[in-house]
RNA sequence: GACCCCUUCGUCUAGCGGUUAGGACACAUCCCUUUCACGGAUGCGACACGAGUUCGAUUCUCGUAGGGGUCGCCA
């Protein structure tokens, strides 16, 4: 039975690191019928712990990576907050002490003599990396206070928990033989690592929490994203499936993904591919849905939802114009409110041309003749009216769209005419023929 | 400083001794088109360097350089 987990220290908010780290476990859980396990590390805690993992649990959530055993599920290896653990490291550090591999500081720190041995790292992505036998001082285990280090509640608590299987960040690599050594000196069998490559920022700078795309919540989120497409995204950071596309699905992802796969170099992130995974998971949303995804973004740009079909079918129609759902309220709020603005350089374009006002007047009456109000008859009047004043279409849409919506982009002058009404754009256009 | 990992277009990458070095993002041009987009087509653009091994190296080995990481009573 496989078993790995993600175990972050709460920070308050999911990194993007974090998030791939535990998005390479969930797939390796998934793909086998394995557990995936959530285990706070959060040793270091005086500090609201529950407020701080929160972050954590949310970004997670987000990101579809449901875990099998840990916060709010439970299972039969916890509690999976390391700081309600302290009696079971107790227990492990006696362990040692009796096998005589600790000794203690004046001032009350305890220590583990390393074995100072060649220790070898089986890794399912670096291969076998062999250290040779240390010359560092030996590792602290305790504090003076009582609180333990990392690296040891990282080994007891793998120990405990019965992990098989550990995908974590390259950075630990370096640290793997303390910890293999830990496990030697319990007796243990250590877990088979698979170390993945960072994520850089573009200029293969460190990504910290401040740089753009760090931070699920923040970044991802808040910033219009759809989960799966970060989800997708993050998957092709690091390790590329056997197939030829690359905009693929939770389920096909997870049966394609292969450890020995995973690259060894490190990755830079690329917010602009990123986000065109995005474009690609917004066109594949049906109206509702995406109405769902984008309501928020809606809501925060004050737009009010009357009607929920009409309000469905105006995002649905500028779908394929953003990436972000962020841009989507920018996109459609005239099909929300009448008093929308007109942008300035095209009033200009407006009034170049003195026959336009009685062209539109011509596009309104023939509008105000239909009985039937659909895409079709709007376009049909639309050629009418432009037959009737000698003039082609495409000489009309522009004045059309405009008064309408008052931008010079934006979906198909009929759509955008039909989901109004008749009545509407009767009134829109008059609005925009008293401009001055 | 010591140790560890890494090195193909600007970016993500395919390649696993013999290829016109392929794809995606971005960028450019064209087509489509009532706008903006989408879509389609084309183009631009890379094997870090130096030695080996080999009939032949992007591919294997070593070295150099560069990048990243680790050496905490942080995680």
């Amino acid at each position: 039975m496989i078993r790995v987990r993600f175990a972050p220290s709460p920070t308050g908010d999911l990194h993007v690191g974090g998030a791939r780290t535990a998005l390479f476990n969930w797939l390796y859980a998934r793909k086998n019928g394995g557990t995936f396990i959530l285990r706070i590390e959060d040793t270091d805690g005086a500090r609201n712990t529950d407020e701080a993992s929160a972050g954590i649990l949310k970004g997670l959530k987000w990101l579809g990576l449901d875990w099998d055993e840990g916060p709010e599920k439970g299972g039969d290896y916890g509690p999976y907050y390391q700081s309600q653990r302290k009696d079971i490291y107790d227990r492990y550090l006696a362990k040692l002490e009796a096998d005589g591999r600790t000794y203690v500081e004046e001032n009350g720190a305890v220590r583990f003599k390393f074995s100072r041995t060649a220790i070898t790292v089986h890794d399912m992505v670096c291969g076998d990396v062999t250290f040779a036998p240390t010359e560092e001082p030996d590792m602290t285990l305790r504090r003076p206070d009582g609180s333990y280090i990392f690296h040891f509640v990282n080994v007891v608590d793998d120990i405990e928990m019965k992990m098989t299987h550990v995908f974590r960040g390259e950075d630990h690599l370096s640290n793997t033989w303390k910890h293999i050594d830990l496990f030697n000196a319990f007796g243990a069998t250590p877990p088979t690592y698979a170390h993945i490559p960072l994520i850089l920022n573009s200029d293969s700078s460190k990504m910290s929490k401040r740089d753009a795309g760090s931070a699920i919540e923040g970044s991802y989120m808040n910033g219009g994203f759809l989960p799966d497409a970060v989800f997708n995204y993050l998957c092709l950071l690091g390790w590329t499936p056997r197939t030829e596309a690359e905009v693929l699905d939770r389920q096909t992802l997870t049966s394609l993904f292969e450890p020995s796969e995973i690259h060894s170099s490190n990755a830079r992130f690329d917010m602009q591919k990123c986000s065109w995974f995005n474009a690609q998971y917004l066109r594949a949303q049906s109206p509702e849905d995406l109405l769902v995804a984008a309501r928020p973004f809606l809501d925060r740009a004050g737009l009010v939802i009357t009607d929920e079909a009409v309000a469905a079918a105006a995002v649905f129609s500028v779908k394929e114009k953003v990436s972000l759902l962020t841009e989507i309220p920018d996109w459609v709020h005239y099909f929300f409110r009448e008093d929308y603005p007109y942008e300035a350089d095209v009033v200009t374009k407006l009034k170049a041309k003195p026959e336009n006002p009685a062209l539109l007047q011509a596009a309104a009456t023939a509008f105000a003749a239909q009985t039937e109000w659909s895409e079709a008859s709007v376009h049909t009047a639309i050629e009418e009216a432009a037959k009737g004043a000698s003039v082609k279409p495409g000489a009309l849409m522009p004045l059309l769209r405009f008064a309408l919506s008052g931008q010079s982009r934006g979906p198909g002058v009929s759509t955008i005419a039909h989901l109004i009404g008749k009545d509407s754009t009767l009134r829109r256009i008059e609005r925009t023929l008293a401009l001055e």
